[in-house]
DNA sequence: TTATAAACTTGATATTTATCAATTTAATCA
DNA sequence: TGATTAAATTGATAAATATCAAGTTTATAA
């Protein structure tokens, strides 16, 4: 969303000047518009000036390290986050000790919303592989909402996609077998690096099968086990986290989802800025 | 929010004018301020005018018998919902045909956050027993939210509680035991009716034990034997929908949730409009 | 590079909860 | 009101998945 992950390292925080022409062109190359992101993360109707407004308030992360913390629980909310490369896992401590993975962030995704109502982070955001992101203080955001009408009804729709998109996922832990839950998540991962121009038959998982198994609400040797099921049944490949999937319609079928829907949700998904 | 059940029946529609002093103060006897759920539902630094502004685009809704819907699966999004009294459940169909029982609602809660990012609902709403809410027109509510930062503010904030509720409900069905997910499910009922001025330990459960069943994600026999197993524990009194709560120190055991948690929860709740 | 730890897989067993079946109790309607 | 239906309970059994234990592969670091 805002720059690149090189430019990040290599360049001093700037602010753009609109006075200054040659400043302005080295900026417009890393701002939003240039951004590989840029189509999902818009809303496609924000452009010019808006642009530059939104561009303006966000601001740059130095990439993190696999095991990084984006925020820690209890953390002030200060900003939202947009992926930007790499991934990231959100996960709660629960009363035992334990650890709740909440979900897993793609490129494009946000991490944060969650954490407007109390003003703090419930859940911890941490690296699943080198990561960089874009920080977006919200309360300028909010302050720009104010202004552009498009971009509030942008996060409201956001939002929205995240509660109905959680809605789903308590479908599946409340409903769903352990080899139906294995497969959704990976049609879910499949359509999502599909979305951002990835391969949806082919792809690498950035997290563990412990994660996985926490986030399903499973256990580890069940996840494992589905693995082995899926392969000897010759739907999938599967070489540790590298992925090919042989017959989508059979993980469809085990998962309990129709065509139909999830290519409806595949046209309809902007789980983004 | 809007007018009291009863006035809804007996007047017809109308639009305040501000230049008629008599009609003005009618208008104001069943005005949000009036309201019993006024500061449930109201942003706090909301006033005056404001308030008036937010009363005029609320609309009245025909009080629902039992079982009537208020929305369709698939039906077009165009307001959001405010329980005014009564209760109603949210599902969704499932592809075998069966129901998934999304939420139960309860007095100042809102319905229809999830109908935002795709501009239909992905859920049916269903009223329990009799119940009147207040319906939203979305489109004005945006409007209006533009005008008012406290109100665009207050909205972000109610999804974002939202979307913190749907993962503590991920958490409980994806690692908790039955006891411990029907514990909770009383515990935070007992929560939101207090926070509604009623009895934290003696209430009516409105919804019928297969639609708890299916809301935890656990069979019905299951739900029932766990209802008994609390009685013979000494911890609840239940005579079918009544329940007492005789040792909510043990729930709160049982369902893996310390009091320190719960009571932050509690001031910090506010899932309404 | 080798040593050590972590992640993953596989098998055997235990536990939880669903399912099936039958009964009781309450609610609804003619 | 009584008849009929729906909801809730209880018991017996089956199925799914967790847990425990051990071994293998891969990753990490000295």
């Amino acid at each position: 969303m805002s720059e690149t992950e090189l430019d990040l390292e290599v360049k001093t925080p700037r602010r753009k000047t609109r006075q200054n022409k040659i400043v302005d062109i080295l900026a417009t190359k890393v701002a939003c518009k240039e951004c590989s992101l840029h189509q999902l993360c818009l809303p496609s109707s924000i452009d010019g000036n808006d642009l530059e407004k939104l561009d303006n308030i966000i601001e740059r992360k130095r990439p993190l390290k696999r095991n990084d913390h984006l925020f820690q629980v209890g953390g002030q909310f200060t900003s939202i986050y947009v992926v930007r490369s790499g991934s990231l896992k959100t996960y709660s401590p629960t009363v035992d000790g334990q650890e709740q993975v909440t979900g897993f962030h793609l490129p494009g995704e946000l991490l944060g919303l969650d954490a407007i109502g109390k003003g703090m982070h419930p859940c911890a955001a941490k690296a699943l592989e080198t990561t960089s992101v874009c920080e977006v203080p919200f309360e300028n955001l909010e302050l720009l909402a104010q202004e552009l009408p498009t971009l509030q009804h942008q996060l409201l729709r956001l939002m929205s996609k995240e509660i109905f998109d959680d809605q789903e996922l308590m479908l599946l832990l409340g409903k769903k077998t352990a080899e139906a839950r294995l497969s959704a998540f990976l049609l879910s991962i499949s359509l999502r690096f599909k979305q951002r121009g990835f391969s949806s038959t082919e792809f690498y998982l950035s997290m563990s099968r412990n994660d996985i198994a926490n986030y399903l609400g499973l256990a580890v040797e069940t996840v494992s086990r589905m693995f082995t099921r899926f392969q000897e049944d010759g739907i999938i490949d599967a070489e540790r986290k590298h992925i090919v999937i042989n017959d989508r319609e059979a993980m469809q079928q085990i998962a309990g989802i129709n065509e139909c829907c999830e290519d409806i949700a595949a046209e309809e998904t902007q789980k983004t800025l």
